[in-house]
DNA sequence: GGAGGTG
DNA sequence: CGGCCACCTCC
């Protein structure tokens, strides 16, 4: 069991402790302790119950419902107190905006016990009679709970990516029963790398449609259901839904192509190329007498047209990059230390170089640091460089963009930086005339370097601050600003939509994995995939640069202000 | 710690 | 009615 399933548990443990009105200083100390667990260094999992109580914040009694849950794979008190609480009210925890307190209220007072019933009462207008509730914390919940209802059954890409690898490599086994060596695609929206799936496409070529169809239910993985269409459809345990298409052997290309759309490009090609038969996708391009389309770029924005022209940019590749900046160490709100993060891209990675980004002083509740301690740190940094040379540190940090635009230190601390990620933490409710020209003003800072994710949103739950995205770039552009491209599954923020465009007006994109453990650096992965989908070359991409390219532009930049 | 909201 | 404070929630 990993440590974040614990600590999840530990933190549900706690707010329905706080639901019940439970000891506060019980309440607070097994919140701590789920806090405290998801910041260990190291795996819980195969320590001993001596070695678990001593962990710091777990004292005898919850390191003892640690050791339960590890072994019988939760905890009696959990199984208890969460037979004394309607479903909905737990689904309610999920809410942004209503915490323990809050839905205490709902409960007890206004007797309502699912989010469907509470939906029903914002729109009745019945929540403005509650106590502490009023007219705009009714509406703030209509709308996240509306937000929470689009998001159903919708999947990020990186939550879906192991159940389809592991799908596809079970599928290709089992083809192995199947005469004539079939062919297996996988196509749709996953195929083409969107950063949220609602549905998986599958496509089989085969000899005999009939045999795979007979044979279907020797797939033990996945029981498929024919549809009225012919087709197969089947859900897996966490209710990703699949959807299987067999066709005949001669006519995969062609399916597996039009499956994977998106349809718009699917029909301009086709336009060109004529009805086959296809041998493979190649072919039906080169028909079309176009250049092979990537799939992450099927979009039917212009790369028809420059597939006409064969000028498709060179994608990006994970190889093509050298280093990752905007990461955090135990400085701030990381889990490891500083020389751990950078021996990670050092040795494992083969990195030249790591930018480490702590927050700044504003952002409190994640450790950020003050004046004092970012010497401290430049001083470790140093060490570590002389140490780990040639591999490079730079001195970043995570300055936060105040409520004007203006960055979190003062000059004289901003120029001891190699260089600055700016971004917004805090004050995330502006309207779009407001956010945009706040983040102007931190582009328009001559030590800003990198924009951080630059609309704050989190997938599946929350929607972002609302920009003028062609302004926020344009200024990028005019102040040698790099955006990033957040590299966390839940961020890909700078959207892919606006990639090419920030790609013709000359902005670099970085893709930043926003690293708080050794293993968030592998987000790079997604960042890459998304940068793809963008239309990002390796030489477009801030850290592709190699460790003396990037020196030159850091030092550059700090030359010119 | 501070912002925004409610009462 | 506006100012002030206590409380809740979020980053």
């Amino acid at each position: 069991m990993e440590n974040k399933t614990i600590a999840r548990t530990l933190r549900l443990l706690s707010q329905l402790m706080e639901l019940h009105n439970e000891n506060p200083f019980k309440i607070k100390s097994v919140a701590n302790a789920a806090f405290k667990v998801d910041k260990l260094p190291y795996a819980i999992q195969g320590k001993s119950l001596e070695e678990i109580a001593q962990i710091d914040g777990l004292g005898k009694s919850i390191s003892a419902k640690v050791w339960e849950l590890l072994q019988i794979g939760t905890m009696v008190e959990l199984q208890e107190i969460l037979a004394q609480t309607p479903e909905g009210i737990v689904e309610m925890l999920g809410i942004k905006g209503i915490g323990p307190k809050k839905i205490v209220v709902i409960w007890k007072d206004l007797g309502i016990e699912s989010i469907g019933e509470l939906y029903y009462a914002c729109n009745e207008n019945r929540l403005i009679e509650a106590k502490g509730f009023g007219l705009k914390t009714q509406e703030e919940i209509r709308k996240i709970i509306e937000f929470k209802m689009a998001a159903h059954g919708k999947f990020l890409y990186a939550h879906s990516e192991a159940t389809v690898n592991q799908l596809y490599a079970d599928l290709a086994v089992w083809l192995n029963t199947i005469n004539g060596d079939p062919l297996l695609g996988i196509a749709g929206d996953y195929r083409r790398c969107l950063e949220i799936i609602e549905e998986i496409e599958l496509v089989i070529g085969a000899d005999s449609i009939q045999e795979v169809q007979e044979k279907l239910n020797t797939f033990k993985q996945l029981s498929f259901e024919q549809l009225a269409d012919g087709n197969y459809s089947a859900s897996t345990e966490l209710g990703l839904k699949i959807n299987l298409y067999l066709v005949e052997k001669a006519d995969f290309y062609l399916n597996w192509f039009k499956l994977t759309g998106n349809q718009q490009h699917v029909e301009a090609v086709l336009a060109l190329a004529g009805t086959g038969p296809f041998s493979s996708e190649e072919e039906i391009y080169k028909k079309a007498g176009l250049a092979f389309v990537a799939p992450e770029l099927r979009e039917d924005l212009n790369e028809v047209e420059l597939a006409k022209e064969n000028k498709l940019p060179e994608l990006i590749t994970y190889a093509d990059l050298k280093g990752s900046l905007h990461n955090h160490s135990t400085w701030s709100d990381g889990v490891h230390t500083l020389e751990e993060m950078a021996v990670y891209c050092k040795d494992t990675l083969k990195l030249e170089y790591l930018g480490m980004c702590d927050h700044s002083k504003s952002a409190f509740y994640a450790n950020g640091l003050n004046e004092q301690r970012i010497y401290a740190q430049h001083q470790e940094i140093d060490a570590l460089n002389a140490k780990l040379a040639p591999f490079r540190i730079f001195k970043g940090i995570e300055s936060d963009i105040l409520y004007d635009g203006s960055l979190d230190y003062s000059n004289d601390i901003l120029k001891t930086f190699d260089f600055v990620v700016a971004s917004v933490h805090s004050i995330l409710r502006m309207d779009e005339e407001k956010a945009t020209s706040r983040l102007i003003t931190a582009i328009e800072n001559p030590y800003t370097t990198i924009l951080g994710h630059p609309t704050g949103r989190l997938l599946l739950s929350r929607k972002g601050y609302p920009i003028d995205y062609a302004k926020v770039i344009d200024a990028c552009a005019a102040n040698n600003v790099v955006i990033e491209i957040n590299a966390n599954p839940l961020r890909l923020d700078l959207d892919w939509r606006w990639h090419r465009y920030a790609l013709e007006k000359g902005v670099l994109l970085s893709i930043n994995p926003d690293a708080h453990r050794k293993e968030g650096f592998h987000d790079m992965h997604y960042g890459v995939l998304i940068g793809r989908k963008g239309g990002l070359t390796a030489k477009q991409c801030l850290n592709s640069y190699s460790l003396s390219e990037i020196t030159a532009l850091f030092e550059g930049r700090i030359n010119n202000i």
